[in-house]
DNA sequence: TATGAATGAGGTTTCATTCAT
DNA sequence: GATGAATGAAACCTCATTCAT
């Protein structure tokens, strides 16, 4: 086998078990097996399993950052779309992972290197946003894009949670929060105020 | 000491640990140690390692539920200043509790019982917001109570994780996430655009 | 309660459950449950665990010497009919214990104090045929006693394992081992051998 | 080492200590120091502590009932010869592990699988033995048969009870065994009974 | 480069025994 | 005498990592 698709093919395994199992129920082994090879050859790609699964967590982390900055330099949408899109993607994201939850969940506990990388990520990825506020106007788009992220990584946790969560409950999420986002709740809050 | 201070204590070094440590990092010895007593006598309280974590994470959540509860039922206030009141109560719960955030993320991977009961704490939580949101006549106050959180739990990620969060920048973002809830960002967003 | 009753009480609690599980497998805290005491109070009555298997052991097996002694002692009976009643002793003994053969096999390993008795024990069983046969003028007695006990303790082993050993198969066997025991099976070998 | 090799180390050394000490006194780490290994490996070969017990027990229990089958099968022999025979590979057998007795006292209380595995040993030895008997035409020889070993196996107690038996009591209780099961006592009773 | 047998540190849990009340 | 909460030694077993082949 390619020296790159070994490494693929671990990467592969340790996706996959990490997020079904959680980085501490995950042994060496059943990785080494899932991957078809043996024990020791992970450690020739990889330091430690430490490393493994950050390099797991960052293998995924830059695909999903590289979706969300296609939207941002998409110059054909507004703002408004980019939201949608924006949301959409997010969601979708993690729908799409939605049997691999504990990669995001249970990590290890003590590692500088991933705590140091996922700071950088969520950083990131809030800059992501931020810009495309930015292009808005918006003061405070810092605040703004970290409120946005919330919004939509709270309804990441009913995918993750409910059983039965489908294609068009995310597509009603996404036009949700977009339009909370955008309108808040107060009109509908007024009008009932006052009957 | 009083069984129940020993409980107490053991509760309170376990919180102490887990909490900074996570779970798998913390040893039993070490809780003992903090505690004050010695490794068996944990067992005479905790059936085993899964069993105090959870109880460590009920007392807290408990507490938390609590708090959010009293907001809910303070009839002196209106709508806007419970949402103000109940995101400041958010933030501050968990400002005071930077220093123990692996508690609500390094958990033990497997253990249904904790797993069942923190389904039913977030399940708890957003009913509270979405009372208080439905007699306000929302529509949809599941999905506005599940926002609001996402929005306030992701500026709690920047308690934990800013070293040099403080009281002011806290209150800050009470006032904007209870505002942009009401509100949207759609105005600042709709008045620059045409400047 | 009184001290003797208590002690007694512990006793019966300690064949029980040492008879049913064994040694290793029986706790300290079992037999304080089932003698309805606490804990420390078995220690009140017996230095260790040892000590009381000891204890339960010694008292068990008194009962049984005495029973046998009682045959020895019988001069209405002539050597053959003591044989017999020997047996029926030996087996009925074993076979009221059926539910509790932990007690002769599943013993502390180490305990000095127990080995020693239980040696005493199985000497001053053999004494008893010894003498019962040397009153016949049976030469090497000693041999011959061993012998007998044998045969009648492996029968035991089939009431300890078979499931539904009888009463009838019980008397059966008897009648078997004495009267193996006094004429052999040459005769009925012999016969069939020319047959 | 050969992999077989260090199975059979560690089986040697489990059945040294085992034997020595019985099961529950026995240590994991002392049968590694002893297979010249460490602890780990044991885990390698073996599922358990019991599983080891068991697979020790079951090679020795099958050598021999090599040894007796072989007996069996031998048609050179005649009745007589071969009860003589199987008494002194019964004994001789014994004899040779007389410092390896707790192999067969001192066993896990509660293992279902080692409990079966002794029940079918008991069992084919007696089969063993039952059919030399039925050659002869013996009626009951299942009876006959286990009386047989009763016999041998206290004798055999009092090769592991007795510091000085030597090699010259095992063949005098071999000869005193095989003639007492052929003729019985009656004989020297009688003679005795009247002088 | 790839293997997988071997390692051994390390953690959870049990339970006989103690001793303050 | 009686209690039972507390102790802490001790042992099994796991599994990440190594290294001879």
């Amino acid at each position: 086998m390619d020296p790159i698709d070994k490494q693929e093919a671990i990467l592969d395994a340790g996706y996959h078990l990490f997020g079904m199992k959680g980085f501490y129920e995950t042994k060496m082994s059943e990785i080494a097996d899932e991957a078809g090879i043996a024990k020791g050859t992970i450690y020739l790609y990889f330091k430690n399993k430490e490393a493994l699964f950050t390099a797991v967590t960052r293998r995924d982390c830059d695909r999903f950052l590289q979706s969300a900055r296609a939207i941002l330099k998409d110059s054909s949408m507004n703002m408004q779309d980019k939201l949608i899109v924006f949301a959409r993607n997010h969601l979708t994201y993690y729908y799409e992972r939605r049997q691999h939850t504990k990669l995001f969940f249970m990590t290890p506990n003590n590692d500088p290197e991933l705590i140091e990388f996922m700071k950088r990520f969520l950083q990131e990825y809030m800059y992501i946003v931020q810009e495309m506020l930015a292009e808005g106007g918006l003061p405070d788009p810092e605040l703004y894009a970290v409120s946005y992220i919330g919004i939509l990584d709270r309804h990441k946790m009913d995918i993750m949670v409910k059983p039965n969560f489908g294609a068009e409950e995310l597509e009603k999420r996404v036009k949700f929060a977009s339009n909370l986002f955008i309108n808040g709740c107060g009109k509908e809050l007024a009008s009932s105020y006052f009957t």
